[in-house]
DNA sequence: TCTGGGGTCCTAGGACCC
DNA sequence: TCTGGGGTCCTAGGACCC
């Protein structure tokens, strides 16, 4: 039986976002009237585009590009900072509204949903619930979404990208010769910057064009990729709508410094204020890890990273920093300039499953009832009411290296 | 004033075992 | 005294998504 999937997408989330909050709060101008941004923070290396207004997207600004570009585009472009709370409760009442719809959802991102609404149309059609929800979301939550209808979640992507903003499309089986094949290839989902060209240079210029090279090829050249691309190209993907209870697989953490550091012990500061926060949110996932792996990016954008196994699943700070400062100093190369480092855990398992299956006697208890306490006051006043010496440390690298950072600019 | 931060998944090569 | 081959596990790096 075929599917009914609507994909949920938020036109210019971040900036249509930011626009109702500023008029929430006495600001008498739109900001989705505007050119403008929302972006990064430029004094502190992280000044890209994160979402545009339509006027700034017709002077031909792009998400990801650096707000310096933005600007020879659009020299009157105005930039708001991000408000990621503000951002995470809008998310929720989209959710809640779509839930109304549907308990087979699934929230892809902080401003997509897929919904499969193949059993809870009753006698509506799927046009009518998707007109419905347009509606509801525009009149009660006071900003626009583009939604896509098809047979699987692949074309329901497909087709809210489309023509936007605030519009409704239709990607059926039928029509993904005349709708999907014309466009460029690089607009196929999965379909990135680096396989683009490579697809070009063979001349494979159209999703169409995709779509009809011999699959033995595609595999030979891209292996398993290759295929996805070409099932992708031909409208095939039999993926499930996943109500996602799941846990996360990882927790990372990591920074671009304000200026390049090529002194370890500065670094191992920013890594314990790094992983001391990676190990609080693993615990509020009541999560132990059992991989941490640390990465670096140099000043000239090469990305090394190290990982290694821990000797006890865990989730307290000291242990999960102990490896990583191992790794930390394996890897690091003396005088090499470092622009961005992060910490990251894996292989997580669920706390209740290893005090089950390992009664394991530990040492680390006292570190564990350090966490706790902590923990216990972030509950309650936030996580930066409490900081250990080494946080506070690595805070005064980080803004120290700030202030040189703009005395370097002002020269 | 040039290039974020959070993820997931895949691949290729090396180590090691039988 | 020629140099297998399959399987598993591990790791670094890369591609892609928002």
């Amino acid at each position: 039986m075929e599917r009914k999937i609507l994909h949920v997408d938020v036109n210019n989330a971040f900036l249509s976002w930011s626009a109702i909050y500023r008029l929430q709060h006495g600001e008498t101008i739109d900001i989705r009237t505007l050119p403008a941004v929302i972006g990064g923070d430029e004094s502190k290396r992280s000044g890209i585009v994160l979402a545009k207004s339509m006027i700034a997207k017709s002077y031909g600004v792009v998400t990801g590009e650096t707000l310096y570009q933005a600007r020879l585009k659009c020299p009157n472009l105005q930039v708001f900072p991000p408000n990621r709370e503000f951002y995470e409760k809008c998310s929720n009442e989209l959710y809640h509204l779509l839930l109304e719809y549907t308990d087979h959802i699934e929230r892809f991102s902080i401003d997509e949903c897929f919904l499969d609404m193949t059993e809870f149309l009753m006698k509506d059609t799927i046009e009518n619930k998707a007109r419905e929800i347009h509606r509801r979301v525009r009149e009660e939550l006071g900003f626009t979404v583009n939604i896509g209808i098809a047979p699987n979640k692949l074309l329901a992507k497909m087709a809210s990208d489309f023509e936007k903003p605030d519009k409704i499309h239709t990607l059926y089986a039928s029509e993904i010769e005349s709708k999907m094949w014309p466009l460029p290839v690089a607009e196929l989902l999965m379909l990135g910057r680096r396989t683009a060209p490579k697809l070009y240079q063979m001349g494979i210029q159209t999703i169409g064009d995709l779509a009809k090279t011999p699959l033995p090829f595609l595999k030979r050249k891209f292996g398993k990729q290759g295929v996805l691309l070409w099932e992708y190209a031909n409208g095939i993907d039999n993926s499930e709508v996943v109500y996602q209870t799941e846990k996360p697989k990882g927790v990372g953490n990591s920074t671009t410094l304000p200026i390049d550091i090529a002194n370890i012990d500065e670094l191992l500061k920013i890594l314990f204020s790094l992983t001391e926060q990676v190990a609080y949110r693993l615990r509020k996932e009541d999560m132990l890890a059992t991989i941490v792996s640390v990465q670096l990016r140099s000043s000239t954008f090469q990305d090394f990273s190290h990982q290694g196994k821990l000797a006890f699943a865990t989730a307290n700070t000291k242990e999960i920093f102990e490896k990583a400062k191992s790794l930390l100093k394996e890897m690091y190369q003396v005088h090499t300039k470092i622009r961005l480092i992060g910490v990251r855990v894996e292989g997580l398992i669920d706390k209740e499953e290893e005090q089950l299956s390992f009664l394991e006697e530990r040492k680390e208890e006292k570190q564990e009832k350090i966490d706790k306490a902590l923990d216990t006051l972030r509950e309650k006043y936030g996580y930066n009411s409490v900081s250990r010496a080494t946080k506070l440390e690595a805070d005064k690298i980080m803004r120290k290296v700030t202030c040189k950072s703009n005395f370097h600019f002002q020269k």
